[in-house]
DNA sequence: GTGAGGATTATCT
DNA sequence: GATAATCCTCACG
């Protein structure tokens, strides 16, 4: 039923995907997150503009292999030599996109996320921090390319559940804007392709370099919150 | 609060 | 051999 999301482009899919739980089974326990913070990659065979900040901009690689697989299924990569990152596949089978899911905030199996992280960094972690930003959100869930790259989000170790469109009610807007970490002009605002709900203190922080295009938030039609609370939102994160 | 710089390695040119 | 869909620490204000 709610697989069938996953037929549209990534552009569509990303901002459904805020609110949706995501639970990772695991031997030593299950962590689920509420999902804050996404990106959309376009990629070969994708309608839209091309999207030089996609791993499947150009072609089929060993590394970017699931994209090109069936929708519905992850993506895990391996970057900066230390992180990785989950993707939910979309667009049929042969055709390239993706979502990025960057932040999220751990509704159930805190415990064991903090574990995962504090396995990493000794110090203490903020409940907030804990899948804040796409490396720590994969490690606080224990994906790890290895195991979890190419398989059905809707099928164990994953377990995916979607807002029902006609109920969902973002707890902040939802706010659009240029990616993070994408060089060029696909990481500038003509591409607003970066989803997060305002205000949401589990919202990775925007870090943009010296000479970075400027951070431009826009409203996004999915939004549902009442005037008086947009303007708290509208300067976040 | 903000920003610069380093860590660390698979993947692709 | 260069690059990367990142994160953390530390210096400075």
């Amino acid at each position: 039923m709610t697989r069938e999301l996953f037929l549209s482009p990534a552009l569509e899919v990303a901002p459904r995907l805020l609110e949706a739980l995501l639970t990772v089974a695991a031997p030593e326990g299950d962590v689920t997150i509420r999902i804050t913070e996404v990106e959309a990659y376009h990629g070969v065979g994708t309608d839209g503009p091309y999207d030089a900040g996609s791993h499947a901009k150009d072609r089929r690689t060993e590394r970017n292999a699931s994209m090109f697989g069936p929708p519905g299924h992850a993506y895990v990569y391996f970057s900066y030599g230390m992180h990785f990152a989950l993707n939910m596949v979309c667009s049929p089978e042969g055709a390239a996109s993706g979502v990025l899911i960057r932040a999220g905030e751990v509704v159930s199996g805190a415990g064991l996320a903090h574990e995962r992280r504090s396995a990493k960094r000794g110090a203490p972690i903020d409940a907030r921090m804990l899948a804040r930003g796409p490396g720590n959100l994969a490690a606080a869930l224990g994906v790890r390319r290895d195991t979890h790259d190419g398989r059905d989000l809707f099928a164990p170790p994953f377990a995916l559940r979607l807002p029902d469109e006609t109920e969902r009610r973002p707890r902040g807007d939802v706010m659009n804007g240029p990616r993070v970490g994408v060089a060029g002009e696909a990481g500038g605002p003509a591409f607003p392709w970066r989803f997060w709900i305002a205000g949401d203190p589990t919202v990775s922080a925007f870090r943009p370099g010296r000479g970075a295009q400027p951070f431009i938030a826009e409203r996004h039609p999915a939004s549902r919150l009442s005037p008086s609370s947009r303007r708290r939102d509208a300067s976040s994160p």
